[in-house]
Parts: C-alpha cells; sequence; structure tokens
DNA sequence: AATTTAAATCGTAATGATTATTATTTTTTC
DNA sequence: GAAAAAATAATAATCATTACGATTTAAATT
C-alpha cells in the first residue's frame, strides 16, 4: 500500500491528517520488511525529537486497526509493516537476520480438515523464519 | 509428557534435580494449555515464597531447549506448555478465553509450494485462534 | 558420612518495551 | 479566524523480563 492510498483511508474513518502521520507512513513506504515498534520510535526521533512515545504507539495500532499496517510478534516485541493488501490474504517467509519479507500465497487454513466441529475460529498465524538470500 | 520422563530427560542432559524443577514440572503436569510465565512465577510463589524470577525464567527456558516444554508467543508475552511431543511435529488451536489447546496434526510446510529457493528455512508457526467449546 | 565442587537458587536491582495521564497544541469545521 | 474535537508532548508509571553477586544445594568423590 502506498502513502497516498493511506492518508485516503485515514480520512475516509475520520482520522486527522498530521505530520506525525505523514512521517510515520513515510518511514514504512517503500520496506519491504518487518519493524520493531522501538526501531520506528528511533527513526521518527529524528524527525520530531520530541516526540511522546504514546503517539508513536498509539499511532501503530491505530494504523493497524485500520488494516494500513500488518502487525506481528517476533522475539517479545510488536513489529509492524505496511500491509500489502493487493495481493489479498496471505502470509509471510521472515528473515531473521534483516526481517525482510516474502509473501507466501499459499494459506493453510485451507488445507486444514481437522474435526473443530464447536471452535469460534478467529484468527490464524503462519509465518515461515529463517535466512533470505542476501543473508544466507 | 508426564513428570517422571522429563525428570530422566533432565538427568540425561546432566541437568540437577531441585525441588524447584520437580514443582515447576508439577505445575505443568496435566495442562492441555499454554501458559503464562508470569502466572507460572505466580502459582510457584505459592511453593516458594522467596523464589527468585530468575530461577523460573531460567528455568523455563532451560526446559523449553531441552524440548520438555514448547512455548509460544501470546499477546505479547510468553506462554509454555508441557510438549506433547508423543504426536510427533505438529500446531495448535489455541483458546484466546481458557489457554486450552487443541493439536492440529495438518502441518503447512507440506503443501507450501511457492519457490523459496536460496531461503534457508529455519523455522515455522502455524497457529489457529479463537473460542474452544467451553468459551464458545 | 563428610568433603568438594559445580550448578542452582536467592535477593535485589536494573532494563526496556509499553501504557497511562494531564496539560498543551494542532486540525478541522463552521 | 474562532470553536470544538482530536492529537500530541512531557513525563511518570507499569510490568514482564533479565542481570548479577552472594549464598545454598545437589551430587560426585573420598
Amino acid at each position: 500500500m502506498n502513502v497516498e492510498t493511506a492518508l485516503q483511508r485515514l480520512k475516509e474513518k475520520g482520522y486527522k491528517r498530521t505530520k506525525q502521520r505523514e512521517r510515520m507512513l513515510k518511514i514504512f513506504s517503500g520496506q519491504d520488511q518487518y519493524i520493531a515498534a522501538k526501531d520506528i520510535l528511533k527513526e521518527f526521533q529524528e524527525y520530531f525529537p520530541s516526540v511522546s512515545f504514546d503517539t508513536v504507539y498509539r499511532n501503530l495500532y491505530m494504523l493497524t486497526e485500520v488494516d494500513i499496517l500488518e502487525s506481528t510478534e517476533l522475539g517479545g516485541e510488536k513489529h509492524f509493516r505496511l500491509s500489502c493488501d493487493t495481493d489479498g490474504h496471505h502470509h509471510h517467509f521472515i528473515c531473521t537476520d534483516c526481517g525482510k519479507t516474502k509473501s507466501i500465497a499459499f494459506c493453510p487454513m485451507e488445507k486444514v480438515n481437522e474435526n473443530l466441529k464447536g471452535y469460534d475460529i478467529e484468527n490464524h498465524k503462519f509465518e515461515i523464519y529463517g535466512k533470505c538470500p542476501q543473508c544466507h
């Protein structure tokens, strides 16, 4: 997803357009990887030295809520990336060195034929971890 | 895995048998669910009021290392359960209310036919989240 | 059974990511 | 440009986890 689309979606959802949010989207833009919240904070501080933690974390969650960002948990820390929703539902290979990702179109839910009658399925997670060709 | 098997494996690996480790295994024994580290700590303190955080966390990781426990990350916290390795490699449905699990024999890695040439795969995670029949 | 020694634990402090709070500032709307 | 609502800053607090020196314990050896 590009920054323009994201800003438009924000507006649709009734959120205000702020310098901070624009910057946050720019930081993510073009990055094909999951980034730790703390790293976003760090980069953010280069542009807004006195930014509040609150602003960064609140916006990360809000942007995830409106599907502008995707999030996952790696090594105990929340990581975020721009939603690549143009490909539809998919999963990721994630490099444990550099964080770069590769989309995996296959979704295991298609093939699970376990008996889950009576279970209310809300969500699922499928991720492959390892080293990408560059880091390998 | 039962407590006896676990204690035996500890011995094989050269770890000492301590009251704390026995208690920790007993806490897990018969529990068919992932338990947050902090909850283990809490229960542990009922038996060893002056236990050090260190002891609990160190042992949780050590027990995971020797495959007596399995771990996963839920809601930003590490969770542990006795390894159910009798079934071989498998995944879990995890109830987001009570933490109870149901084994899923199917492993998505069997069916991924994405081109991952050049990628060094180290690990993967597949979990289904939702409400179990009791919590639903 | 006492001695030795290496491992394990305790007690406590520190870290580090995240969350909370209140006052101030900024967008947006009229 | 003024008013109302939302967002941010500044700062403190929380909470899970990690770190570390001092003490204790398990178990191997005598």
